[in-house]
DNA sequence: TATGAATGAGGTTTCATTCAT
DNA sequence: CATGAATGAAACCTCATTCAT
C-alpha cells in the first residue's frame, strides 16, 4: 500500500484474532521448572538485544508462557533481569575455584586447565552471553556490577592471584606481574569475549591459539618445539 | 474564508488554535559547530544510557537545540549514532600510528608511550565512552562493528603485531607471543576501559601500575629497581 | 538493589516515576464486537477527515479504547483504513444482485427497486461515507482501488449492464446505450453521493427526484403524467 | 543498519549540510510569474497527496523557490489551497458558456463540443486533478464547496439547463429529464473523472464512446448508423 | 524580496504492566 | 496459578511556520 506512517510494521505480519484458543490450561509444572525457564528465555533475549531493547513479550513466547506469568516470578523487567544475572553466575567460578586452588597442580598446568573450562565453559555456552551482558549493561545496574564484582570479580582474581604468586615461587612465571595485577591472566579471556561478539561473523579469532600464546607469554618461555 | 492566522487548517473544525509560539530562535552558529554540538550531547546521552534507553530530547536538549533540529543533521537516531562512532573514531589511530612507526625508539620506550597516550586520551576523555559503546552495542549494529574492526582494529592491530615483532628481533620481549597475538598486547587496555566503567565508584583500579606491571609481563624482565 | 515497584527500569536514575494507574479496565466484552466498534468508530473518524488527518486518537476515544488496544486489532493506521474498506462494502452489492437478477421483474421495475435500495441503504447510512472515502482515497491506495473495483465495481456493472440488456430486448430503454456503458445507469447515484458530501449544507439535492428523472431519461418515455 | 527505528527514512538518502551553497540570488522574476509557478507546482503536490498528506517541503521544491518564500506569496497551507482552487477555476466554464448559450447551433452539437471541451480541456489536462481535488477535500473546506458551488456549479447547471431546455423545445431530447435535473447530463463526466482517478490503471475507460452513449441516451434515439 | 535553518506541537506506534477471567 | 486483552506513557519522527540573515 501506499507510504503511511509504518515503523517497525514489519516485524509482525498479519493479525489473527486468536482468542478462544483453547488454552491448553497448562499442564501443571515445577514452580523452580517454570522460573528457570523464563530465565533461559530472558537470557536469550537480553543478550540479543540489551536490556531496554528486550521485550517481555519475547521472553514470554520464548519460554512459553503469558506474559502476565512473567510477574508472577519476577517483579518486573528490571528485577527479570538482575535474577538472571544472579543467577546464572556463580557456577563457573565454583569450577574455577576446584582448579585454581588444587596446590599438588602445577600453576601452568592450573592454568591450561582454567583456560580450557572457559573456552568450553563460557566461550562454548551461553554463558558467554552473561558475561557481555554485564559488560554491556552492567554500567546502568549499579548495584549488579557490585553484585558482580563481589561474588565473581573479587573471588576470580582472588584466586588467580594465588595461581600466579604460586606460579612465581616457583619460577614458573618469568615476573610477578600478574600476582600483583591478576587482570592481566584474565584480560585475554575478556578480549576473547568480546572479539567474539563483536567480529566472530568477520574476522573469527583463534581463541585456543591466543590463550596458549598467553600462557606462553606469562611464563616467558619461548615455544617449547610445538606451535 | 477564513483568510489569515489559522495554521494546520483541517484541524481547524475541532482543535483550539493554542498556538502561541515564543521561539527564542538561536543565533546562527556554524553547521558544523552545531553539528559538533549535538555529536558531543550524543555521546554522553548514549554512553550514559545505551542506544535503545537513550532519548534523543535529551540529546536535544543537551546539545542546546529543539528536537526537530537533530533531523536537520541526521536522518534518524541510528544514523546519528553512526556518525557519533565513525566521528570519533580515527583521531587516536593517528596518534598511535605515529609513535608505533617510529623505527628509531626503542619498542618498549613505544609501548610505555603508547600506553600514556591511551590513559591521556582515551581512558582520561570521553573517548572511553566511545570504546565502551562499541563494545556493548557493537552487536546489535554489525556495519558499525564491521566498520571499527576496518579502521581501527586491524589497523590497531597491525601497528601492535608490527612493534612487537620489532621488539621480538631486538630481544625486549621475551616470547613472540605478543607478534603472533597483538590481542595481548591490548587485552589490558580493553580490560581498564571495562573496569572503569563497570567498578570506578566500588573499586578503582590503579590504571598506571597495571600497565607497567603489563609491560614487565611483556618484556618477561623482573623490575629494574623502581616500582 | 532496589527491589520492588519500580517500573521502566533503566529510565529510574533521572524519571519521577510518576506513575499512577487508575486503568478502569474495560469489562470484556467480544472480540468481534470490539472490532466492529473500532471499525464504526474508524468509518466516522476517516469519513470526517480524510485518511491523513484523521487522528487515532480520535478513533480510540469514539470506540471507547485505549489507544493501544487499537493496535491489538490492526496493524497500523493504513491496515485499519484497508480493513474499513474492506469490510464495509460487499454487503450492499449482494443485495442489489438479488434484485438486478430477478428476471421475472420487468426491468424498469427492478431499476426503481435498484435505485431505492440505494436512497435508503447507502445514501441514508453512513455507507455513503466508505463511498465517498473510496473516491477521495482511493487514488492513494491503489490496492483499495483494485480491491474495489474488482469486488464492487466490476460487478455492480455487470449486474447493471444485464438489466439494461433485458430492458433494451423487453423494449423499455429507448437505446442500448446503458447496455453498452452501464456507467450511465450508476453515474446519477455518484453524483448525488458527491453533492450531497459537497452541497448538502448549502443546496441539498432532491434525489428522489433526480433519480426519477434518470429512470425517465433512460426509457426515453415522456413522464406519463404524474410528478 | 539493525532494525530501530525509521519511519518514513527511505524517504531522504543522505544530508548534504549544504548550506552555503551560493544562492544564486533569484534572478528577478515577476511576482505574479512565480506566484503561478507555486500554484502550478501546488496543484501537482496536493493533487498527488491530498491536502494533509501534502508537504510544502515538494510545493516549494517543485516551484524552485523556498519554503520560506510560499509565505510571502499565501498565508498559510490552507490559504495556498484555496487560492489553487480559486485560480484554476473560472476559464473553464467560460469557455462552456460561449458554445453553451450560442443560440444558433443545435443543442446536440453544443452538446458535443461540450464534451468535446471537458475530454479536451479537463480531462486531459491537469485540470482533471483539480476536479479530483475538489471531490475529495471539499467536505473539509466549506467555504471551497460554497465557493465552487456559486462560481462553477451554479452557472454550470445553468449552461446545462437552458441547454436541454433548448433541446427539449426543439425535439432534440426525448424527454425532459434533462432540463429538469441538468445533473443528469454532467454525471457521466463527473464518473469518468472519478474513474481515471481510481481505475486509470487498471481498468482504462473509453471516456469518448462514453460520452457518445450518453448523448445517444439523452436524444433517445437509436444511433445513426455511423460509431 | 528571498532564503532555509530552526522550532516544537502533534502524530503514530511500542511495550511494560495490570487485572478480570 | 495462569492467561492475555487492555492500558497509556513515552518514544521517534514530521512538517507548517517563523525569522535572522
Amino acid at each position: 500500500m501506499a507510504k503511511a506512517g509504518q515503523r517497525r510494521a514489519a516485524r509482525r505480519q498479519e493479525r489473527p484474532p486468536k482468542r478462544l484458543r483453547k488454552l491448553a490450561r497448562a499442564r501443571k509444572v515445577e514452580p523452580e521448572t517454570r522460573r528457570q525457564a523464563i530465565l533461559d528465555a530472558a537470557l536469550h533475549v537480553f543478550a540479543e538485544r540489551g536490556f531496554e531493547a528486550a521485550r517481555l513479550d519475547d521472553v514470554a513466547a520464548r519460554a512459553g508462557v503469558a506474559k502476565g506469568t512473567l510477574y508472577l516470578y519476577f517483579q518486573s523487567k528490571e528485577a527479570l533481569f538482575e535474577a538472571l544475572i544472579r543467577s546464572a553466575v556463580t557456577p563457573v567460578i565454583e569450577q574455577f575455584g576446584k582448579v585454581a586452588a588444587a596446590p599438588d597442580i602445577p600453576p601452568v598446568k592450573a592454568l591450561e586447565a582454567l583456560f580450557a573450562i572457559f573456552e568450553k565453559d563460557v566461550l562454548g555456552t551461553r554463558r558467554k552471553l552473561l558475561l557481555r551482558l554485564i559488560i554491556a549493561e552492567g554500567p546502568r545496574f549499579p548495584a549488579l556490577a557490585r553484585f558482580y564484582h563481589d561474588e565473581v570479580v573479587t573471588r576470580g582474581l582472588g584466586l588467580m592471584r594465588a595461581l600466579a604468586e604460586r606460579a612465581v615461587r616457583q619460577g614458573e612465571f618469568a615476573t610477578d606481574a600478574a600476582a600483583r595485577y591478576p587482570q592481566l591472566v584474565v584480560a585475554p579471556l575478556i578480549v576473547a569475549v568480546i572479539w567474539d561478539g563483536l567480529f566472530a561473523d568477520i574476522d573469527p579469532l583463534d581463541v585456543a591459539g591466543l590463550l596458549r600464546a598467553h600462557r606462553q607469554a606469562l611464563t616467558g618461555r619461548p615455544r617449547k618445539g610445538s606451535s
